[in-house]
RNA sequence: GGCCCGGUGGUCAAGCGGCUAAGACACCGCCCUUUCACGGCGGUAACACGAGUUCGAUUCUCGUCCGGGUCACCA
C-alpha cells in the first residue's frame, strides 16, 4: 500500500491541500519591519500573569512597528476547557488596554487568517498531516499510553534518554499494509512526526532575548496527532497557524525553549520559514512554606499570579504594566521616570533588552508606583475610576460614594491637587481605611483605639476641645484656622511655636503639636490622618462637638 | 538523570577588561513640618566559588557549586 493509499484511509474527506492553505492566506501586506505577533491562550480559566507577560510584549512589538496583533484561542485540550474562559481572558485584555486586531468571539470572526479557533482549523491540520503522511513524514502510531509508560520506565531503569525517538519508535517500522489493517480493525492511533533529526548534531537559532543559541536536533517522533476529534498537538498547531496566520514573532516563556528543536524540524519538514522568537524570562516566586524554595509563579498558590487579582485589588492599569514593563525591560524606568505622563506604547521597546534571568514579581514596587500614579490624579478622576472600581468589588465604598459624591470627592482632594500630593493608597480597596473616618455613621461603629499621647489626660483634653469649639473654631482659611490654633495654645499656655517649647520646655504645659495632636485624636481617634484643617472643615462644628465628647469618654 | 537557561545588595537591575561597582523599591537615621504624608539629605547592604587568559578581571575561558526550565495524546 503506498503512503497516498493510507493518506486516503486516515482523511477520507479532506480535500483541501497545503496549497490551497498557501492561496487562502497569502503573506500579508505590510510596512517593512512590521510584525505579526499573538496572544495564544488555552481557555482553561484565568489570565495568569505569566500569560499577560508575552501578551503585553507581542503587543507593545506589533503596535510599535505597525503590525497586527492577534488572538488565537487554542482549544485543542478539551479535557481542561473552560467554556466562559474566552470571553474572561479578553476582558482582563481590553481591562488593560490590549485589543486585538484580529481574533474571533461569540461566533463573530475579525481578520482574514481565520478561524482564530484551534478546534475550528481542523480541515487545515488535517490537510497539513496528509501532506506529512504522503511524504513519509509523518506515520499512524497504535501505541497506548500503558505501553509508553512501560517504554519510559525501562528506559529510565537503563538509564537511555526517554522518549520514542529511534528504535523505540517501533510504530515507524510498521508496514502501511499493517497500519491499514489496523485502522480499518477501528484500533486508536495518534499521527507522529517521522523525525529526521539526530541527537549528536546541533541546531542553531536566534533567540531574540539570548541570540545565538543552539540545541541537540530532535530525534522525536512526538505525536502531532491526537486520538479521538483528531486535533493537533501544540507544537503541530504551532508550525501550522502561525505559519498560515503569517505570524512573524513568537513571544513566550522560557519554558518553550527546549521545544525550540521540535518545532524548527516542523518547520522544516514543510519548508516554511519558521518565526522569529523571543524567550521571556519566568515570574518566580519564592515558596511561602519553604523559603528555600523557588518556583514559578503559580496559579494555585499565589493570588497575585492571576490578572484578575490586580484588578479585585483595584491597582490602576498603567500601574500594573508599569511594573511589569519594569521587569520586562531594564531601561523602562529610566524611562518612564523622564516620560512620566506617555503610554507604555511609546516606550522605545527592545528585545534584547529584556533581561535573561527569572524574576521576582515585588509587590511592594508595584504599590510604590501605583501610589505615584493615583497622587498625580485629579479627584474627580480618581472619583470616576474608584467608582467604577467599587461598582464591581465594593459596595460598602460605593455606597460611601454615592450618599454624596461631592463629600466623597472632597475628601479625595485633601492634599491632592498641588505638586506634592500625599501617596496614601495604592490601590482602590486601599480608599476605604484611608477614609473611613469622614463617615459618622462608620466612624461611630467601629471598634477604635483613641491613639493618644502618653499621659494625656481628660481636663487638659477636655479645656482644649472646649475652648476650640467655643472660641476658636475659625474656618476663614486654613492660615486663619492655623493663627487661631496658635492663640489657643497661648491662651492656655502651651507653645506656639514648637522651637520655643524645644528651647525651654518647662515654661509650657506643652508644645503645638500636643494641642493638634489632641485635636486630631479627638476628631479621628487616629494620630496619623490627613490635613487636620480640612478635616475640621468637613466635619464642621456640630459633628466635631459629638465627636469630641466621644473621645472625651475614652480619657 | 539527560538537555537547556541563568547566578551583581532583601527585590528589580545598570555594567559590557581599568569605576570609590549606578539607579529604583524596601529598610534605617537626620532635616523640614500642626500629625501623617510629601520632599530634601545621608546610611546599611552585592559582583556564588576556584582555576586560567591578561599588566589588570564583575566583565573573557574552563571547572565546581547553587537556582530555574524542560523531558505528555497540557499548553
Amino acid at each position: 500500500m503506498t503512503n497516498l493509499e493510507l493518506v486516503q484511509l486516515i482523511f477520507p474527506d479532506i480535500s483541501l491541500t497545503v496549497e490551497d492553505c498557501e492561496a487562502r492566506y497569502p503573506a500579508r501586506e505590510l510596512p517593512e519591519g512590521a510584525c505579526v505577533t499573538r496572544f495564544a491562550p488555552s481557555p482553561t480559566g484565568f489570565v495568569h500573569i505569566g500569560n499577560f507577560m508575552p501578551a503585553l510584549i507581542s503587543y507593545v512589538l506589533a503596535k510599535r512597528s505597525g503590525g497586527v496583533f492577534f488572538l488565537r484561542n487554542e482549544d485543542t485540550d478539551k479535557k481542561r476547557e473552560v467554556g466562559s474562559a474566552l470571553r474572561l481572558i479578553m476582558e482582563t485584555l481590553a481591562h488593560f488596554g490590549i485589543l486585538p486586531d484580529e481574533y474571533e468571539a461569540d461566533g463573530q470572526t475579525v481578520g482574514d487568517y481565520g478561524p482564530y479557533v484551534q478546534s475550528e482549523r481542523k480541515e487545515i491540520y488535517h490537510a497539513c498531516l496528509k501532506r506529512l503522511v504522503e511524504r513519509g513524514r509523518a506515520y499512524p502510531c497504535f501505541c497506548a499510553p500503558d505501553k509508553l509508560d512501560a517504554l519510559r520506565a525501562s528506559q529510565e531503569a537503563a538509564k537511555q534518554r526517554t522518549g520514542y525517538y529511534g528504535t523505540y519508535a517501533v510504530c515507524r517500522d510498521l508496514s502501511n499494509d499493517e497500519r491499514a489493517a489496523r485502522i480499518r480493525k477501528g484500533d486508536p492511533f495518534v499521527l507522529r512526526l517521522l523525525s529526521e533529526g539526530h541527537s549528536a548534531r546541533r541546531v542553531r537559532f536566534r533567540d531574540g532575548v539570548r541570540g545565538e543559541t543552539d540545541f541537540p536536533e530532535n530525534d522525536q517522533d512526538i505525536v502531532i496527532m491526537k486520538t479521538g476529534w483528531g486535533l493537533p498537538t501544540y507544537h503541530f498547531a504551532h508550525a501550522v497557524d502561525d505559519h498560515f496566520m503569517r505570524t512573524t514573532l513568537v513571544v513566550r516563556g522560557e519554558e518553550w525553549l527546549p521545544s525550540v528543536p521540535v518545532h524548527l524540524e516542523l518547520f522544516r519538514a514543510f519548508g516554511w520559514c519558521p518565526p522569529a522568537y523571543i524567550h521571556h524570562p519566568l515570574i518566580l516566586k519564592r515558596d511561602q512554606d519553604d523559603p528555600s524554595c523557588v518556583r514559578k509563579i503559580s496559579k494555585r498558590k499565589d493570588p497575585e499570579a492571576l490578572m484578575e487579582y490586580y484588578i479585585q485589588k483595584g491597582y490602576p492599569i498603567e500601574a500594573v504594566v508599569d511594573a511589569l514593563m519594569t521587569i520586562i525591560n531594564s531601561n523602562f524606568e529610566d524611562w518612564r521616570t523622564a516620560n512620566p505622563g506617555a503610554s507604555f506604547l511609546e516606550f522605545p521597546f527592545s528585545p534584547r533588552k529584556i533581561s535573561v534571568s527569572g524574576a521576582f514579581f515585588d509587590l511592594d514596587k508595584l504599590d510604590s508606583i501605583s501610589r505615584e500614579r493615583l497622587s498625580r490624579l485629579p479627584a474627580v478622576l480618581l472619583r470616576d475610576l474608584s467608582c467604577a472600581w467599587a461598582e464591581q468589588y465594593n459596595p460598602i465604598l460605593l455606597d460611601w460614594i454615592r450618599r454624596d459624591e461631592d463629600y466623597y470627592t472632597e475628601i479625595l482632594n485633601i492634599e491632592r491637587e498641588q505638586p506634592k500630593p500625599r501617596k496614601d493608597v495604592a490601590c482602590f480597596c486601599g480608599i476605604p481605611d484611608y477614609l473611613w473616618y469622614m463617615y459618622d455613621d462608620v466612624f461611630e461603629a467601629r471598634e477604635k483605639r483613641y491613639q493618644w499621647n502618653e499621659g494625656t489626660v481628660r481636663v487638659d483634653a477636655a479645656e482644649i476641645l472646649d475652648l476650640y469649639l467655643a472660641q476658636y473654631y475659625c474656618m476663614d482659611s486654613q492660615e486663619a484656622w492655623f493663627g487661631a490654633i496658635k492663640e489657643l495654645c497661648t491662651a492656655l499656655g502651651f507653645a506656639a511655636a514648637t522651637k520655643d517649647y524645644k528651647k525651654n520646655p518647662g515654661a509650657y504645659r506643652g508644645s503645638l503639636v500636643d494641642v493638634t495632636t489632641i485635636l486630631r485624636v479627638a476628631a479621628t481617634s487616629l494620630r496619623m490622618t490627613f490635613d487636620l484643617y480640612s478635616i475640621m472643615r468637613l466635619l464642621g462644628p456640630e459633628r466635631l462637638r459629638r465627636r469630641f465628647d466621644l473621645a472625651l469618654e475614652t480619657l
